[in-house]
Formats: C-alpha cells, sequence, structure tokens
DNA sequence: CTGAAAGCGCTTACAG
DNA sequence: CTGAAAGCGCTTACAG
C-alpha cells in the first residue's frame, strides 16, 4: 500500500479511503490512485483489514466430513454468501457433535468469521461464542414446535398417494435416527399411518445406505403382505428394489417404493424411482439468509424451504396387486 | 491475553511465548499462566496472529460450484492438512475457470492461506502468486507426459477383460471433453481398441450425465452389433442400462456395460454395474501432500492414486450372446 | 527465564 | 478533501 500511495504521490490514508469509497476523493486524486492501484495491481492484505476492522466478510458453515457432502445446498449458500459480500468458509470437522462444537468455539473466538452455520448437530456447551451461529438442526426442531414440522406434508402426502392407489399394508426404512430429518420422516409415517387407520408391519431402522433397503425388504416375512415401501432416501429405495428382486417380487407390480432425494441416478434406475425433488439450494440459500439476519441483527426472514418440496412419481409406484386387496397376506405367493 | 497476563501476574510477551511453547516458561510461571489460560478460556485472535507472523496456517482448496462435490476427496484432504496443522478452507467458485483464477489470485493476496490448491481447471495469466499453487489438472498432464495417463491403465484393462470374454464391437460413451479425465479416457479407448485390433462404432461425447447414456444407446443403429459399452462414469453408465431397456436389450445378455466411479448406488442396481473404484481418498490426500511439500520446500511426494484403481465386476457385464460371434452385426434381432 | 519495545498492514477518528 | 497519528492483538528480536 505504501508503494501505491508512493506511486500516486499521496498518503497511504489516502490509498486506503479509496478503498473504502472511490467517490470520497477528488477526482483528480482519485485518478492517480486508481491508476497506481492498476499498475502495481494492489490487492489489500485482508487478515490487516480485518484485525483493524474487527470483521472478516467471512463466514463458516461447520458440518460432519463424510462421502455425503450436500453439495448443491453449500453451492447455493456459497453464492447467497457472496451476494451478500461475504465469503462462505466450508469447514468439514471430523468426529462427532462434540468434535464440532469445540472446533466452533475456535472459530468463533479467533477472529477469522463474522458468523456460524452449523448443519450437522453439535453439542455446544457455551452459551455466546461472541459471534452469531445459525443451526439448521434446532431450525428444525423449531419448526417442528410451530407445528410445521420440516418434511412432515410430503411423508403425509406420500402414503395419502399411496393408499389413494389401494395400498393398505407399508413399510418404512427409515434413516438414521441421530439426524433430525431421520426422525421427522419416521414420527411422520407413524402419525400418518395411523392418522389413515392404515397398517404398517413396522420401521426398519436403517442409516442411509443402500444395504439397509436390502436388509429391510430380507427381513421380511413371506406372508407380511406389504405392497407398499416408504423408504427415508433414494439410495435405501433402491436397495428396497434390489432386495425385492432377489425374493422374486416385482416392482412396481408387486411392491411400490417411494424414495426421497431425488437423487440424479433416480431417474435412470430401472424401475425409475418415484421420490421427494428437495429444494437443496433453497436450503442453502435460507440458512445463509438467517444468519445474516443476524449477524445484521434485522428480523429473521421467512423461510422458503418448506413450500417448495415436491413430488415426483416414477415408475416404482404403481397400485398393488389385485389379490393384495382380496386376499391380503399371500397375495404374491405366484410371483415365486 | 492482556487479561490473562494480569490474572497470571505476568507480561502479556510471557503469556505469548505459554502458547508457543510451554516449556520456554519455568515451570512456577508456567502453572500460573496455564491456570489464568484456562480460568479465562482463553483462545488467541488468529488474525492478529496472522499478521504478525505472516503465516496462516491455512490452506484453500478451490473448486468450480455445482451438485458434484466431491466430498471423499475434500474429506480426505481436509483430514490430511489438519495432520500437518493446516485448516483446509474449501472455495467453490461460480463461473468458469476465469473467475477460479481471479479468485485464486485474490486468494494469494489476502495473506488468508498459505497455499492453493485447484481442482478444477484454471486460467490463470500470472506467473508467481507468492504462495504455492497445485493444480490438480496440470498434474494429470504432467502424468501423461510421463507415460503414466491418469486413468489409462483401467480402461486399457476393461477393454482387455471385455475383449477376453468374447467382445469385439464397442461403443465409448465419453464424459465432458473440457476435463483433462473424460479427455483422457476417451484418448485411452480409442488407442486400447487400435491396439487390441478390436472395432468400435465410435465415440458418444457425452457430459458425464445419465441422460447422455441413454442419448448415446438411442443414436445407436438397430444392426451397429455393439456388445459392449465403456461408459466414462457410472451415471452415464446407468443410463446406458436404461437406454437398451427401451431398445429390448437385455443388459448383460445382450449388452454388457462398464462404468466408472464406484458411486454407491451401482452395488444395488439392477444388474448391479461394474466398475472401477477410485482411491478418492488417496487422491485428496495426495493433492494436500504435495500442497505441503511446495510450501515447506521439500521435495514432491510419489503419488499413490495410480496404483489404487481397481475394477470391480458386477453383474452388467458378461460374454456377449452367441449369435454375436456368429453372425456379427445382427445377432440381437431376436430380442426386439 | 522474563519484560519492554517495535512492528505486521490496515482503518479511522482527529486536525487542518 | 487530505494527512499524521493511534491502535487492532499478536510475535519476536533485543536487553537484562
Amino acid at each position: 500500500m505504501h508503494e501505491v500511495a508512493r506511486l500516486a504521490g499521496v498518503s497511504h490514508t489516502t490509498v486506503s479511503r479509496y478503498l473504502q469509497d472511490k467517490n470520497a476523493l477528488k477526482p483528480q486524486t482519485r485518478i492517480k490512485v486508481e491508476y497506481a492501484v492498476k499498475a502495481l495491481d494492489y490487492r489489500p492484505n485482508l487478515v490487516a483489514r480485518s484485525m483493524r476492522t474487527r470483521r472478516s466478510n467471512r463466514l463458516a458453515i461447520v458440518l460432519a466430513t463424510g462421502p455425503h457432502f450436500p453439495g448443491r445446498q453449500l453451492a447455493a449458500a456459497s453464492e447467497t454468501a457472496h451476494q451478500a459480500g461475504y465469503q462462505l468458509e466450508i469447514v468439514s470437522v471430523e468426529g462427532g457433535p462434540k468434535a464440532r462444537a469445540a472446533r466452533i468455539e475456535d472459530l468463533a473466538r479467533s477472529g477469522q468469521v463474522d458468523g456460524i452455520l452449523a448443519i450437522s448437530s453439535i453439542d455446544l456447551k457455551t452459551k455466546s461464542l461472541g459471534i452469531p451461529l445459525v443451526q439448521s438442526e434446532s431450525y428444525d426442531e423449531r419448526l417442528h414446535v410451530l407445528g410445521k414440522l420440516a418434511g412432515a406434508a410430503e411423508i403425509a402426502e406420500i402414503i395419502e398417494y399411496l393408499c389413494s392407489l389401494g395400498h393398505r399394508r407399508f413399510l418404512h426404512v427409515a434413516g438414521d435416527q441421530s439426524f433430525t430429518s431421520g426422525r421427522n420422516r419416521k414420527r411422520v409415517y407413524l402419525e400418518t399411518i395411523e392418522r389413515l387407520g392404515l397398517e404398517s408391519v413396522g420401521v426398519y431402522d436403517g442409516d442411509w445406505s443402500g444395504q439397509s433397503g436390502v436388509d429391510a425388504i430380507t427381513a421380511l416375512p413371506e406372508d407380511c403382505g406389504v405392497t407398499a415401501v416408504v423408504a427415508a432416501c433414494d439410495l435405501a429405495a433402491l436397495g428396497v428394489m434390489r432386495g425385492a428382486r432377489a425374493r422374486g417380487w416385482s416392482v412396481p407390480r408387486d411392491l411400490s417404493v417411494f424414495g426421497w432425494d431425488d437423487d440424479e441416478y433416480g431417474r435412470f434406475a430401472l424401475p425409475s424411482l418415484s421420490t421427494v425433488a428437495v429444494d437443496r439450494e433453497s436450503q442453502g440459500r435460507d440458512a445463509i439468509h438467517r444468519l445474516l439476519a443476524e449477524i445484521h441483527c434485522t428480523p429473521a426472514p421467512e423461510p422458503s424451504t418448506r413450500t417448495v418440496n415436491r413430488l415426483i412419481h416414477r415408475e416404482s409406484t404403481a397400485p398393488p396387486p389385485l389379490s393384495a386387496d382380496v386376499t391380503g397376506a399371500d397375495g404374491r405367493s405366484e410371483a415365486q
């Protein structure tokens, strides 16, 4: 910066002012500084600026490591942050909720970020971090308290739809119950079965994996009479379809399968997978907007995610086999 | 820090020294400082430290935005960086190679990171950034120059294997040709077909999508005689299987399909997908090791990725239909 | 082994 | 509209 000031024949104070607001300078001065900045390809030292201003214009998003990076949320979050003049730092932390909480405390005190978004569950004892923290998990919980449980509408819709096709006996392959979303889907599944007076042969507690879908089907008694499976995610649904094939059950003729996620492969699976399209971009945007609101002490914006998830009907769902209505349990024995 | 010094009854210099090396203090002093740090839950301001030391102990990994976040590489890279005492910042940039290059220049000058890893292609004019930069793309190129083209061994192995099963006429569904990996796989496909004296009905220039796989099959003339498809990725391979079904061709009876990536869904697809398991963790680790080597001015470590990719044989590959050997082109007409 | 002082590169009152 | 000065919270020679 001193070199720029020297070349422009002004003080470094003036250069700094130019960087803050080009119009704060006399046109004549501005031109000189402008030239010097360009000529020297000067870029400010952001660390020094940040130390002085006590702001970094950076946000951190803290999440668990693992193969399932929420890429679309992160991309949308990153874009939203940029538009507001912030850089988004993605911090993936090994270990569990405690490790993530520890990392968040470090980050908060480090002065490197102005706000933190936690999208994996965290176990935080400290109440005040000194900077805003937004938790997706607690967000989910809050919506539940408000009677607007995230994901509730869609699971209910799936079951109502399958019911309208004639299905009466269901199975749920649940997601990891340490996730709010996994718990929510399971709860709403059970509530909806109850509410509509349908039957559930049970819930298989899975872990989002394809294998859990296979196992859920493998564990079923031959005469269980299930004609529709609601899986907590597409991968588990794919596993269900594979497990069904292994038992000689045809999808969707003998068994209808519904997934969740609208993963790209679901469109090309055989049969293609009925699923729920989740607006991950909105999730990412909403989370950043909430964080920015806290940073700027403005009221929290209304989330848009709730309204945008929608069911996608593909080849994996159909009416139940006719015999299922009549004989109940053993309607598919001829398929063996 | 001043509060810590006051509580401990020492100078802030001593506190700073304690933070650098606890053994540099007289035991008696150390205990006092230790207590004060704990009592006040003191954590250093990393921005100030970084300004003073001119080092941040942070690395940035710059990549394109998009739905396909390389989660496993990033997780492994992050872990490797941590082990070396660095934080890894993941910076996803919208736009093309120019936008990423611009962002890299900013980052380099900002003082916020000690080194940068670019895993998407970049268009950088500046030669010296002032800090080390490692490019995965140029890495691929370099390996090619050295006669060890990334991915060469596996594509050749796939074709040799299919050839050993009796296949003679092939199709390649290529990946996006703006990716080094996409170009490499296509080139090696063509070279291997040539080398083994096999036939290729052509290369379908795809874009890694499932639809490109469907389209590649749809575009095939009925009498083309292809019995094996080498797809550039699993998703395209899945599309190929779906396209084949639409034409009444059964996989693997009429058509063998090989993918690349070992994506999780491939194990549960019907039929399950033969593929190449890529050691993404090693890729991530290797890249960070190379960057750390440049930062510490030590010789570049030997990469381990080349040796760890391996073929996985599943249900989507089998010998060609008998008629294919005899009649050549129209061997599958009865399947229609 | 410990402390007083200088300085990292910025920004921002405060004068002029 | 511009400049000289102070200071953000650290680290690190330099003395003692």
